[in-house]
RNA sequence: GCCCCCGUAGCUCAGGGGAUAGAGCACCGCCCUCCGGAGGCGGUGGCGCAGGUUCGAAUCCUGCCGGGGGCACCA
């Protein structure tokens, strides 16, 4: 029994009571099964008897106690108790909760797919980071958590777009080119220009491409450098980030909206809507009424384009191409956008909640316990590129993934570098690798998972520990993306690699007989529980872009 | 000044109003007679402060203290 079917018995039994009139209210929508966190509390327990205390007029044991009578006659439990306040616990029999071991390995990859996001439509824009240098830190915790939230969506059936926003318009664009031509030049880099290494590189490969650039006057030339400039930075940012198993379903150009007339097509549409206003010889967006703290000039008094007009003609393409909702993954120093992107939403007449704003904190760069500043300048900039050599791809993903957005991060790149074996995810994988190599030692014993399977030999209470565990997988998952929060599948795993290891080492549940000691079908039941740990660690791990070896 | 995020174990971090607040790492003490010790068992150790809401608060609200990030006719 899943954790899934037992909330439908729990439903079952409250709905009964209700119809029976044994206390009043109306049928909650679900039943919250938990994992007690203490094993005497059961295998499950909910505080649906609590809820509905108070609509009961009924002290909240009494109210556990009427529907604890009728579930106590459900198949498959075998014990029901009521508990502190009101909980009710529930005890599985041994085959009910053993089944779940072969839900899962039936399912396979599928199992801890749901259906909450089933055919919606969903962008997922992220990192979007300038193309006037590597993705440094920061861009790459958004790299990594950005993906493993695509994952997590998909996994609840949406259908993602995963969208870089290629800023390559504007003044940054002209500093990058200066800075090239500078640096082609032998000068030094501009005042408000870029310095690092790479702009001379980048300099250079541009030489290789036009031999001829630095024979053009500096204008010429200069457009020369922004154009394979850019390009080649493209190119290079687009394979660190595909290095990092990291790959966009659309890069998107700033400038093509406005080479293709796009954002001067977005503007009149809007002055024509009556969605902009005139004032101090500029076009404004009344972003205000937005939750903004000033509106915000669209079409500049000398007449140019605002950066928002982009952004209002990148929306108009976006909602263009049919996304239901459009989430936008962006760092905390980009938190006063979210009004400004609501109000492009509302400005082309959609509501206002098909735009989803995630504001993810910095992460800091931290040298012997203090933080250093990253500065291209001084050299203390880390890329992803870095970031992969030093630890790898798998470390990286993991330990950047594993944080809520919402909290700031310190990465000590010595430390991590140095500690890298004590990097929880090698525990995860570890745990995988391992039930891997039990699976190995079983089929050398003729012990599969093909043959029959006896869950009511799986009496132990570890069996019972891991196997409440491993249901609990589809909860995390369907969490995961409604809070968008790919962060709890880390903890979840850590969580039941430890149970497995634990289990591993209780010498009763064991897959492969000790010594000569035949084969029974104890062992063999185990052997599907095993293998229902392999894959929901796999599945897990697939969800954050990390691998699940099967050595190490 | 205004807005957003954070403050939980020595460290990095979890904790969707629920039971005795958890994990990994670090530290101390154990477990190699058999599925890999990158493991297991035991121990040390914590919710910034003050109010409030609630049967119940790390979680929600208010204030304060501390840290980070924003507040352009820049992009």
């Amino acid at each position: 029994m899943t954790p899934a079917e037992l909330s439908e018995a729990v439903l079952a039994a409250v709905a009964a009571c209700l119809d029976a009139g044994d206390f009043t209210g109306t049928r909650p929508e679900d039943v919250v099964i938990e994992r007690p966190k203490n094993a005497e509390h059961g295998d499950y327990s909910t505080n649906i008897a609590l809820r509905l205390a108070k609509p009961a007029g009924k002290p909240p044991r009494d109210v556990a106690q009427t529907i604890a009578i009728r579930l106590a006659t459900t198949a498959g439990i075998e014990k029901v108790d009521i508990a502190g306040p009101g909980f009710i616990n529930i005890t599985l029999a041994a085959d009910a909760l053993g089944q779940v071991a072969r839900t899962i390995v039936r399912a396979g990859a599928a199992f801890g797919r749901g259906t909450a996001l089933a055919g919606r439509v969903i962008n997922l824009e992220f990192v979007s980071a300038n193309p006037t240098g590597p993705v440094h830190l920061g861009g790459t915790r958004w790299a990594a958590v950005g993906d493993s939230l695509a994952r997590v969506l998909e996994a609840q059936g949406g259908i993602v777009t995963r969208e870089y926003y290629f800023n390559d318009h504007g003044a940054q664009i002209d500093r990058f080119a200066r800075s090239l031509l500078a640096a082609a030049l032998g000068e030094p880099a501009p005042e408000d220009g870029y310095g690092g290494d790479y702009i001379a590189e980048i300099a250079t490969d541009v030489i290789k491409l036009r031999p001829d650039v630095l024979a053009l006057p500096r204008d010429e030339a200069q457009e020369v450098f922004r154009a394979e400039g850019v390009e080649l930075m493209f190119t290079e940012v687009k394979q660190s980030l595909h290095d990092f198993g990291v790959d966009f379903d659309v890069y998107f150009h700033e400038n093509s909206l406005h080479d293709s007339g796009a954002v001067d097509k977005a503007v009149e549409e809007l002055k024509g809507s009556g969605n902009l206003f005139f004032a101090d010889g500029a076009w404004w967006l009344r972003s205000t009424e937005y939750g903004d703290d000033k509106d915000r000039v669209v079409i500049k008094s000398d007449g140019r384009p605002a950066y928002i007009a982009g952004d209002l003609a990148y929306f108009k393409d976006k909602r263009a191409r049919g996304f239901d909702l459009c989430i936008y993954l962006l760092g905390a120093d980009h938190h006063g956008y979210i009004a400004r992107l609501k109000a492009a939403a509302a400005a082309f007449g959609d509501d206002p909640a098909t735009v989803e704003v995630l504001i993810g904190q910095m992460v800091n760069l931290v040298k012997d316990g203090h933080p250093v500043r990253m500065s291209k300048r001084a050299g203390t900039v880390i890329t992803m590129e870095d970031l992969v050599d030093a630890v790898g791809v798998d470390a990286a993903r993991y330990s950047l993934t594993r944080s809520a957005l919402e909290s700031s991060l310190d990465v000590d790149l010595d430390l991590l570098t140095k500690q890298s074996n004590e990097n929880p995810v090698y525990y995860v994988q570890y745990a995988h690798a391992r039930t891997r190599n039990v699976k190995r030692n079983a089929e050398s014993y003729g012990i599969g998972v093909d043959g029959d399977f006896q869950p009511e030999l799986l009496s132990h209470p570890s069996d019972a520990m891991l196997l409440t565990a491993l249901g609990e997988y589809v909860r995390i998952v369907a969490a995961a993306a409604e809070l968008r929060a790919p962060h709890r599948i880390a903890h979840y795993l850590e969580s039941l690699a430890g149970i497995y290891h634990r289990w591993y080492d209780t010498d009763e549940c064991r897959v492969t007989p000790r010594g000569d000691a035949p084969v029974t079908e104890a062992n063999r039941a185990r052997a599907w529980l095993n293998e229902a740990t392999s894959v929901v660690l796999a599945n897990g791990l697939a969800l954050l872009g990390v691998s699940a070896p099967d050595r190490m």
